[in-house]
DNA sequence: AACCCGGGGAG
DNA sequence: CTCCCAGGGTT
């Protein structure tokens, strides 16, 4: 605590207790680092300052504030419990740790996080921080990837959390998994808790934390169709299974008589983390605009331009396939 | 308990 | 290339 009280990072929410900040900030840096989300949550924050607008806005626009971020099931979850807010618990945030974990997206870490910086629960907040700076502290070989680690772990803490200031503490072990105790290359010379680590005393800090499971990215092709007409084109939204829930794409499928107006090809391939993208994407160019509305009316797409789909979230290659496609034009 | 879900940066 | 990030939901 002495160390955090020193060192701690200055971040925007840092200096709020508001828990509708505190959670949109802890969901905007679930599996995200901290420099790559921070943009996002002030601009959400400043689109949408309170429970009640993020209530009442369309999805297009809290998928727009998304857009980029990733992991968008997350942006559908979050709109989902301001509702749940609104109705469950009269547009008041609850205050309490086993109330906030009811909301739509929020496990037991967010509810954690939540509850011990805003109410001060003395509550561990359990993320892959937590698990590395325990497991080196204790030189534990638990398996972090077994999906009873994070009960072992949360007992573990409890072990060392002091009954003050439970967000501080939970807060001051995620700055020294970040800025200290470090994935690779950890910076243990500097560690405020260098002394009573054992794995800095055995000298292998780089064994911990144990993590058994690897998960190896598969291969997927998608075939998409850029229908235009002048300056217009054809979108579609996303259902809420599978990759990029809710965001936009182009139609996956034409028409045979459509073939002929096929002007070119362009395949992108895509790194995702669990995923091999190779996408092709057909340019199919009508010089018939009763053909391009019937067959937008006909699979309910939605005609849209350059200009215009700025106001959809659309996937990162396809955003960059968009992109370049109006620079040559 | 196993599997799925993005995008980005570091090494 | 591989690993991991202020995890959670679904099956």
């Amino acid at each position: 605590m002495k160390w955090y009280d020193l060192n701690a990072r200055e971040l925007p929410w840092r200096s709020t207790k508001n828990p509708y900040h505190i959670w949109i900030c802890e969901i905007v840096l679930q599996q995200t680092r901290v420099e790559q989300g921070k943009n996002h949550y002030l601009n959400f924050i400043e689109r949408f300052p309170e429970v009640k607008s993020l209530a009442y806005a369309h999805t297009d626009e809290v998928l727009l504030y998304w857009k980029g971020l990733g992991y968008y099931s997350r942006a559908i979850n979050l709109h989902t419990a301001a509702q749940q807010i609104m109705t469950d618990f009269n547009g008041i945030f609850p205050n309490h740790f086993e109330e906030i974990l009811k909301l739509k997206g929020v496990g037991k870490y967010t509810a954690a996080a939540v509850a011990s910086i805003c109410f001060d629960e003395k509550i561990p907040a359990i993320d892959g921080n937590f698990y590395r700076v325990l497991s080196r502290i204790f030189a534990d070989d638990f398996d972090i990837s077994s999906s009873k680690a994070y009960q072992y772990f949360y007992n573990l803490a409890l072990l060392i959390m002091p009954d003050e200031r439970p967000g501080d503490f939970n807060q001051a072990i995620m700055d020294i998994g970040s800025e200290v105790c470090k994935p690779k290359n950890p910076n243990c010379e500097v560690c405020p808790v260098r002394d009573n680590c054992l794995a800095f005393g055995i000298g292998n800090v780089q064994d911990f934390p144990l993590k058994s499971k690897k998960v190896k990215a598969q291969d997927l092709k998608l075939h998409y169709y850029h229908i235009r007409y002048r300056e217009e084109f054809l979108i579609k939204q996303r259902d809420d299974s599978f990759i990029w829930k809710k965001l936009y794409d182009f139609p996956e499928k034409i028409p045979s008589h459509f073939e002929k107006w096929i002007t070119h090809e362009k395949t992108i391939h895509h790194k995702l983390t669990h995923k091999n993208l190779e996408i092709v994407i057909s340019e199919v160019v009508l010089d018939n605009k009763k053909e391009f509305q019937k067959f937008s009316e006909e699979n309910h797409f939605i005609i849209t331009n350059y200009e215009e789909s700025h106001l959809k979230s659309f996937p990162k290659p396809l955003e960059n396939f968009l992109k370049k496609e109006f620079e040559e034009s």
